[in-house]
DNA sequence: CGCATTTGACCAGCGC
DNA sequence: GCGCTGGTCAAATGCG
């Protein structure tokens, strides 16, 4: 069972596939072992909640170490985690959470009142909405992605989507698929699409932050792995820690590098990555690593600020 | 009946 | 300007 994360924060353009950037695929392989147990209710994109419900995602978002990401050989869950953001490029050393999270997060709240605001106008007329459409540029939310190798397309995050778009992808003879929070005032969305590469892995990109609580009931325990509730969501760690390299893309070269960050989330299993819901959800079912991967916390170590362990 | 999904049409952005 | 592509809308349809 392969499990890829992808970030991708595109702050401005979003112009570019997210598939052509996953497709060339990523070296580092992880374990991202899970243990069994009641599935969690706790929606991935808490990870993205705003300050009510946690820290952003983009504040686990750590310094690369030094040191390459080896290369595993391993076939297990491969998170891979990219940051698509000229932003960041320009603070390479800090994807550093509080800086990236404040200016992130701060800035999708304030966008999201404006974008209540454009929601209701849109909801009026359509003109109106190609009005506003025309005096600005359309902004996007901070984007997140990740790969899961799936068979099922649409992943069980803890949050209530609604399909409002199909679209069939260049290059690609799997469609991408249109979701939209169902929470009123939510404006996070999130595409899905099959990397045509691997037809078995599942590339979701969410967009936004969800302003709200899971509505789904959370499971109080998670077979001995903690889980972050709303409260406390800064405990979560959303495993991005790793080795930042230049993705050349293939296709679209004439874009700005992007940060991969190559995670180990085999190691972050027990710590963080339970809070991964999507992603964990989605892979418990698949897999049931064996106790060793528990106590691999070389790695861990490596790629986890020793603060974060700490908080397990 | 209410909600979710499907699907064709429309629009904006971008490259040529 | 034109065509391509991504993204969204909204009516039609399906489903529980």
């Amino acid at each position: 069972m392969d499990i890829k994360k992808v970030v991708e924060m595109d702050g401005g353009m979003g112009s570019s596939s997210f598939l052509d950037h996953v497709s060339a695929g990523f070296p580092l392989q992880g374990i991202f072992d899970f243990a069994e147990g009641e599935k969690s209710s706790l929606g991935f994109m808490e990870l993205l909640g705003v300050q009510d419900f946690g820290s952003s995602l983009f504040d686990m978002v750590q310094p690369p170490p030094s040191t390459a990401p080896p290369s595993s050989s391993s076939p297990n869950p491969t998170v891979v985690t990219k940051m698509e953001s000229p932003e960041l490029l320009n603070q390479p050393a800090t994807p550093n959470s509080s800086s990236i999270s404040s200016a992130s997060s701060e800035a999708v709240n304030d966008e999201q009142v404006k974008v209540e605001e454009q929601e209701e106008d849109q909801q009026k007329t359509k003109k109106q909405l190609k009005a506003k459409k025309t005096n600005q540029k359309r902004q996007r939310e901070p984007r997140f992605a990740f790969m899961t190798k799936s068979e099922v397309d649409h992943l069980e995050d803890g949050y209530r989507w609604r399909k409002y778009g199909q679209k069939a992808v260049k290059d690609s003879p799997f469609p991408r698929s249109y979701y939209r929070c169902t929470t009123v005032s939510c404006n996070v969305k999130k595409r899905v699409e099959r990397s045509y590469n691997d037809p078995s892995i599942v590339v979701t990109t969410y967009e936004g932050k969800h302003n709200h609580p899971s509505p789904i009931i959370q499971r109080p325990s998670l077979a001995g792995v903690p889980l972050m509730n709303n409260s406390v969501g800064s405990n979560f760690a959303m495993p991005i820690q790793g080795t930042i390299s230049h993705y050349n893309h293939h296709q679209q070269q004439q874009q700005p590098p992007f940060v991969n960050c190559l995670l180990q989330p085999m190691n972050l299993h027990c710590n963080y990555g339970s809070t991964n819901a999507a992603a964990y959800l989605h892979e418990r079912r698949f897999c049931n690593p064996g106790p060793a991967l528990f106590k691999d916390h070389g790695l861990l170590q490596d790629i986890i600020p020793s603060h974060m362990l700490k908080e397990e």
